[in-house]
DNA sequence: CGTTTCATTTTGAATAATCAAAATAAATAA
DNA sequence: TTATTTATTTTGATTATTCAAAATGAAACG
């Protein structure tokens, strides 16, 4: 009846799970199960009955009709995918010296095979970093996880010095495009102008010669603090 | 009817049918159903099963009741995996600084999630290495292998400087145990009496005060070449 | 408030990989 | 050469994961 499923599928269940109940509105609420289905790319009949399965081991608490939600456990095992996932980007890109654009995909895979053993060695090798390339906060060993709250472009103050701190958006042709401009995180921005009938917000790396133009759905994944 | 199989099965298999083949007697031979079951652990007739599917795509040559066979194909299949498997272990403990015995388990997880591109990433920085922690010669990326052909512990002659160059057995404990006596490869060594009747050994390194027993199983596993 | 719409769940089937145990073939011994 | 042992293959089930399509529930609209 109820399968003891793969922990590789159990693992992209959760983490999606997870980063829906983080990201936009979902806070505290259930994520429904169109939502889930289509993050994870399967028919939303698959999600229902993964969903039914990891309730009754105790990682989500399940309401039909109404959506997910991850318990206590379900959250801590999310946490520690994230962790393995951020660590192996930040490791590919820092010594391995791959593109921030290509980590993505490959952290997807490496993250379900790699142990903790070698997930503790690349964080000492890295000294315990706490942000991947992206900019996304790294859980620790136990699961715990600080997350800053950062404007967005959408909201940030206009010509006022800011510092990219984060970019939530894993489109590796986007990513490509920040890093041909140097907007990566780190560095020093102003937005310049935010135009809503043109339906993009202007943004000069300091030091650049030109501003850039991102239009709103993009700049609302550039995550800013003050600078 | 013939599943279209997930590759990291077929790798395995395709591993386990190489490694059959060249090691001990079996050169040019088929493998045998039962030996080919239990190196992968799993029953006889779900090795029968996976042999077909895998002969139906081309990879191996089946004979009913006779054993398998790879073809070209498999072959370079199989050495491509060997080559992800050993890339990995040695990038383990020189990057990572983890110990030669605790490597072959992590990498027989991640050869199935590293894309060529972090292999090769990882053959970069390695230097394009030609063998593994182990002695064990890494095939290039076009899965050819060049394979030294060493005497073994049993064969060698007495009393002669050798230097230790292979180690084919991956048991962790008897890792363990060589590294703690700096048996590794590349070390000088000396045998100093084979002694039938008590089914062992007695091997020296270069420089070390003592003397050390190991049986004839495991010494057969123990290559040397001209010091 | 009844009806259309949309999301969700159910049902039935498929696929990849496996096992247990029965059937069969090959090798060995008597 | 028949009988026995051993290896291999077959058959029938099972598990984890998925999809397609029908059924059902909830929400929204007029």
């Amino acid at each position: 009846m109820q399968p003891m499923p793969q922990s590789s599928t159990v693992e992209n269940y959760l983490k999606a799970i997870y980063q829906a109940e983080i990201s936009q509105n979902n806070r505290g609420e259930l994520v429904p199960m169109g939502q889930l289905s289509s993050a994870l790319g399967v028919v939303p009949g698959t999600a229902t009955t993964m969903v039914k399965a990891l309730a009754e081991t105790g990682l989500v608490r399940y309401e039909p009709y109404a959506g997910v939600q991850l318990t206590e456990a379900g959250q801590r095992l999310a946490a520690l995918v994230l962790r393995r996932h951020r660590l192996i980007e930040l490791f590919l890109v820092k010594v391995l010296d791959m593109s921030w654009a290509e980590v993505h995909e490959e952290a997807e895979r490496l993250e379900h095979a790699a142990s903790d053993r070698l997930i503790d060695r690349i964080d000492a090798m890295l000294g315990r970093p706490s942000v991947d390339p992206h900019g996304d906060p790294i859980p620790d060993a136990d699961g715990s996880i600080v997350t800053p709250r950062y404007q967005s472009l959408l909201t940030c103050p206009l010509d006022t010095l800011l510092v990219l701190s984060r970019v939530t958006n894993q489109d590796s042709d986007f990513l490509r495009f920040l890093e041909s401009n140097e907007l990566t995180p780190g560095q020093s921005i102003r937005v310049e102008n935010r135009d809503n009938a043109a339906d993009h917000v202007l943004v000069r790396r300091i030091g650049s010669q030109e501003a850039v133009a991102i239009g709103m759905r993009a700049a609302a994944t550039l995550l800013v603090a003050n600078g």
